[in-house]
DNA sequence: TTGACTGCAAAGCGTTTGCAGAGAG
DNA sequence: CTCTCTGCAAACGCTTTGCAGTCAA
């Protein structure tokens, strides 16, 4: 994914839905395409800051709202940290999170996909959404 | 699991620890083990009020605290809700909600359990705690 | 021009905590 | 008798929101 296509592409979707692109708005599409971590808002208010957009903590959070309304970035929420967003537009993952170190790795298996599925199925679900979060620590 | 078996196998583990049994703590000690469901902080201080029991609901969160650092209850989180509470002497078990009912199914799948195990091991960790939640909605 | 946007500061929510008095052991 | 506990209310951290002014289209 090139970071300008991607930036682009919110900013897109973004006028699609007669959303207007602000100074601001522009500056966080930038630092957000550009986000290969998983940042909480008050670390992409920092980033913003520094790339010298004078942009509020409060339009952080209106503008990560409206992102994932329009389905381009996702919310994560680990245990006992502040929310942190990641681009949609890649393959479905889940997190395994370093408790020592606080290192993200994502990862994705199939058979665990198919088996969640069948589970709900079983009872007579179907899965909307998941969460599968592994809590780990490195093996010595 | 017979309720006062639980109730008291609380009050005992707190002893143990040196931990005062207050006529609030025992009665929200009756009111967990008496749980099958998985109520948070305000649902079980209004229980407690319902049962007669003067407790504040600054008890009732120190308290949970306490059983959950002695390891007598977990709890969950589920997304965009406070925190809930279970009783932990159960099999280990993840969560499916129902997202439009609300409602909570345990379930377990030794398969996903060993997958994960894997996964984590592959990358060279070991995981300490996982959390596993299906978000769905009833088959038509 | 005008309606959506912004910054600010205040409010919201669930949860935690400092304090002075109450009560378990 | 002591030391932990309690209730209260205030503070907490993260997030949302009302308002009056600003700016993209």
């Amino acid at each position: 994914m090139i970071i300008e296509d991607r930036a682009q592409s919110y900013e897109e979707a973004l006028r699609r839905s007669g959303i207007r692109i602000t100074r601001q708005r522009a500056a966080l599409l930038r630092i957000l395409a550009d986000t290969d971590d998983h940042p909480d808002a008050t670390a992409l208010h920092a980033r913003a800051t520094a790339a010298g957009a004078g942009v509020s903590l409060a339009t952080v959070y209106r503008t990560l709202a409206e992102l994932e309304a329009q389905g381009l970035i996702h919310k994560v929420e680990f245990v006992g940290e502040p929310a942190r967003y990641e681009p949609a537009d890649q393959r479905h993952h889940d997190h395994m999170i370093d408790v020592e170190t606080g290192q993200v790795v994502e990862f994705f298996n199939e058979r665990i996909e198919k088996l969640q599925a069948e589970i709900a199925a079983e009872m007579g679900y179907e899965i909307l959404r998941h969460r599968l979060e592994l809590y780990v620590r490195k093996l010595p």
